[in-house]
DNA sequence: GTCTATACAATGATAGAC
DNA sequence: GTCTATCATTGTATAGAC
């Protein structure tokens, strides 16, 4: 698996490879445009190679798709996973700082130089191809780790309820991952917009915290 | 807009209207096999009626579905906002039973004959073509009056925490309404699944309620 | 007004030459 | 590895029969 990230740019985009090059183009256009908006000819149009490269270097257009998909959705885990760890060890059986660990870093990436890359993420989630559907509903490892430690935090809750609280909590979460807070700031009069990060995390974790029944965080 | 709802199935299809025929054949397969998968010759196939039908009726493909998406939407927020009006009635100021009509409709319909037509709205929201997704995002009517509802039974309450708190509310029911529980069926193997409408709607009442920071409820 | 046959441009994919 | 040429399929549009 091919992992751009680790050498972004280190070229001029026409010394990259051809590979690389389409992986950055689709990504960029898809982020911009949207999944169905961009087609084969846009990409190689803009990554400056031949119609026969996608095929080349990634069979088919949506493998091309669930490829940058898998590497960003690896990089956004590895960084939950980390705090998931930073947490554990710092505040071992706060509920709230394992939840916090899980929201934290797509927060972080809203106003990152990898705001594309979250972009590309969530149009992946509702626009993308099956295959990218397909891969986030079966890969659940990532979040085996983040139910067991709040089964450790909270041994009182049966694990029934503690894994039905956490599927409403990724529904909280990828509702806002969706970056669509049109609705949101129409409903507002557009008095709530996702500016503030910290705040917009708070906020959050407030909620998500008390779906699962734990009191309001103490003021900071 | 036509309303093929209150007059379903009255003929056989063969007899129906060409319009309504494809209405319904459009609605069954993309509720079956998703909107990717379907194409337009598939539809009139079914439909038993010319290619050309759809652009006669409909316009375009895309406007066809944001047809059937606006028809049963509409037929679900009308659920909404009665069950709301009864809330008000019998149980004004009780939060509780405001949320609770937010989301009891969609729970209903999954084991109804209205599970294609939910299936539909569920796909509509994630796969469906830009102008449907559009006419979520813009069209928040129907939202306005939960939130002026909201406001009221809680009126210590500031405006922007009590909208965003709604925001997140609406994640968690749309991804509930994703049928998409597959991710948690392997989470938890095997043992939540969404068979029990009324366990269910509890759970996602108590998960929301507790965001606002409600009380759980009493044990009835 | 309704419906059908046909045609069209654009798409994703591929075979084979270099 | 890269390219040109070509393919089947897609959504859409038009002309004309009933």
């Amino acid at each position: 698996m091919s992992d751009p990230s680790t050498k972004p740019n280190t070229h001029p985009a026409s010394e990259a490879g051809a590979k690389l090059r389409i992986f950055q183009a689709a990504e960029a256009l898809v982020s911009e445009q949207g999944f169905d908006a961009v087609s084969t000819r846009d990409i190689v149009a803009k990554a400056g190679v031949n119609i026969a490269a996608v095929n080349y270097h990634y069979g088919t257009k949506h493998r091309l798709l669930l490829e940058i998909f898998r590497v960003r959705a690896t990089e956004l885990n590895r960084e939950r996973s980390q705090l998931l760890r930073v947490a554990m060890e710092e505040r071992p059986g706060d509920a709230r700082a394992i939840l916090h660990a899980l929201v934290e870093p797509a927060t972080l990436w809203i106003s990152d130089e990898r705001r594309v890359a979250l972009r590309f993420l969530n149009r992946a989630r509702s626009e993308g191809p099956l295959e990218v559907r397909e891969t986030i509903r079966t890969d659940v490892r990532h979040l085996r780790r983040f139910v067991d430690a709040l089964a450790l935090a909270l041994p009182a809750m049966p694990r029934e309820d503690l894994l039905w609280r956490f599927h409403f909590a990724l529904g909280v979460l990828h509702y806002n991952q969706s970056a669509d807070y049109e609705r949101l700031s129409i409903l507002s009069d557009g008095t709530c917009a996702p500016d503030d990060r910290v705040a917009l995390l708070r906020r959050l974790v407030d909620f998500i915290a008390g779906g699962f029944g734990l009191p309001p965080a103490a003021a900071s």
